[in-house]
DNA sequence: CCCTCTATTTGGTCTGACCAATTTGGTCTG
DNA sequence: CAGACCAAATTGGTCAGACCAAATAGAGGG
């Protein structure tokens, strides 16, 4: 939020969304600078910048005599988001991989966070456990908490790698899952599970037990996930309810990305 | 590589380490456009190019008024190669950390892997494993032949975020460590049990336990790589071996990241 | 049909200019 | 002296037009 909505953005964001969707093959020449210009109806500076980000994004490679187009799969992460927002239902699997991702990197978090965590810093996390514990029944109020508890955690581990990749993971795909309204329906007992699991990994120093813990709870929030996008979603707009776009995730086996020009 | 060297990517990657350098703080005022290209001797399109890209990165935030720095921590992953690339020896906190999320991502790609793929593939991998066990003496004939497996695992497990993750981590992490020459000397005995681990959870289809195995062994070898980094590199310059730096990973717990303006 | 050599295209960069929004600093007022 | 206020300087956003070097495409010759 809060973007500087500029021309050039809007270019990037355009093209972005035009390779995303697979306008252009892989390896394909894309549109000169100038013709770009005149498309847009802005100068070739505003193009040039657009095209500059894009280049970071991994999705095209300029060089001199011709910009090219490059495969999705050797995009940085930070296309995911956008991948994600393009239409008005992300493509459940992606959202699958998310999680699953999301999972993995914070069942990481709760293992280094106990495995390193002094005594002041277990105390604090079991204290968190218990309130949430307290709050099981209240989704709503429980999720800030939730949030919160997984802030200090990462905060303990201080893994600066995770801390990278969660917030381009977050900032990406937790606020589209807001704004679309998916509320998972995991089951109390699993989430007391959880918890319990949590608080004797805290009381004993068990960071394997937390991360595995959190493993098998993220595999039931993907499930939740799941079904609550395949029955909930069938919301006003189901026009382009496009099945495709899952293919995204599989053709395009291995391309042209080492040639080296 | 084959990187297009251009001015403006000059410039982005001077301002990018003296940012990641801490040279500012975070929240301060980035000189001006028009000061950069003065100091820099370019134009300010170019100028303009490099900080379009360095707010990619999340680095900086260019508004209307003013360029203002970002704190690290919410910058993109993309930061994670320069920021390691920075000094002539990598903080070794931070490549614990990288082969940690690498091992976890890994861990996540072999479970997913080995629950999805179908006949063939489970075929296939196991040839590799069995493959693998044959070179377990020869360090350097097996290095391709991993990496090999590592990707055929990926590519069954088809699992598009983390394959993006692995992008970023292996193009800036992978290559840094290559050319550092880093050969961590992991036991063969500890390599035996991951293969033949690996080699029955193909057999049966139980991708729990050759994540397990798949973690176990990246501790190993995270172990083997500290060691390494902490005996064999005290090379030629030993100049600036700052002990700092770790500190990145630690200070600055909240900053004014959501200042909405 | 292949190779070679131009003419064109394309990216890289610079200069200089104008607008709008923000910052800044000093002035005026209570 | 504090605070509101206004104007000038600064800063980002964008455009137009121009030049160079490298790469490409196409015509022409072998």
């Amino acid at each position: 939020m809060t973007e500087n909505i500029t021309i050039s953005h809007e270019i990037a964001a355009v093209l972005r969304d035009e390779i995303l969707r697979q306008q252009f093959r892989c390896g394909e020449r894309f549109p000169s600078e100038r013709d770009l210009a005149v498309r847009f109806n802005a100068s070739r500076g505003a193009v040039r910048e657009a095209l500059s980000q894009l280049e970071l994004l991994g999705l095209i490679r300029i060089l001199p005599g011709g910009t090219r187009v490059q495969a999705i799969d050797s995009a940085s992460i930070a296309v995911l988001g956008p991948l994600m927002a393009m239409d008005d239902m992300p493509d459940p699997v992606l959202v699958d991989q998310f999680l699953q991702t999301f999972g993995a990197l914070t069942s990481l978090t709760a293992r280094t966070a106990i495995n390193r965590a002094d005594a002041k810093q277990l105390i604090l996390l079991e204290e968190m456990v218990v309130e949430l514990a307290q709050q099981l029944s209240d989704f709503e109020a429980m999720q800030p908490k939730w949030r919160e508890f997984l802030q200090t955690m990462e905060t303990v581990a201080d893994n600066l790698v995770v801390r990278l990749i969660g917030n381009d993971l977050k900032a990406q795909f937790v606020e589209q899952m807001m704004k679309l309204g998916v509320k998972p329906e995991v089951e109390k007992k699993t989430l007391e599970q959880l918890l319990s699991s949590l608080q004797q990994s805290l009381a004993n120093g068990d960071g394997d037990r937390a991360a595995s813990a959190m493993q098998t709870h993220f595999d039931e929030v993907r499930l939740a996930v799941s079904e609550a996008m395949n029955s909930e979603l069938m919301t006003p707009e189901l026009t382009n309810a496009k099945p495709g776009n899952s293919k995204l995730a599989n053709d395009r086996a291995e391309d042209l990305q080492r040639e080296t020009v």
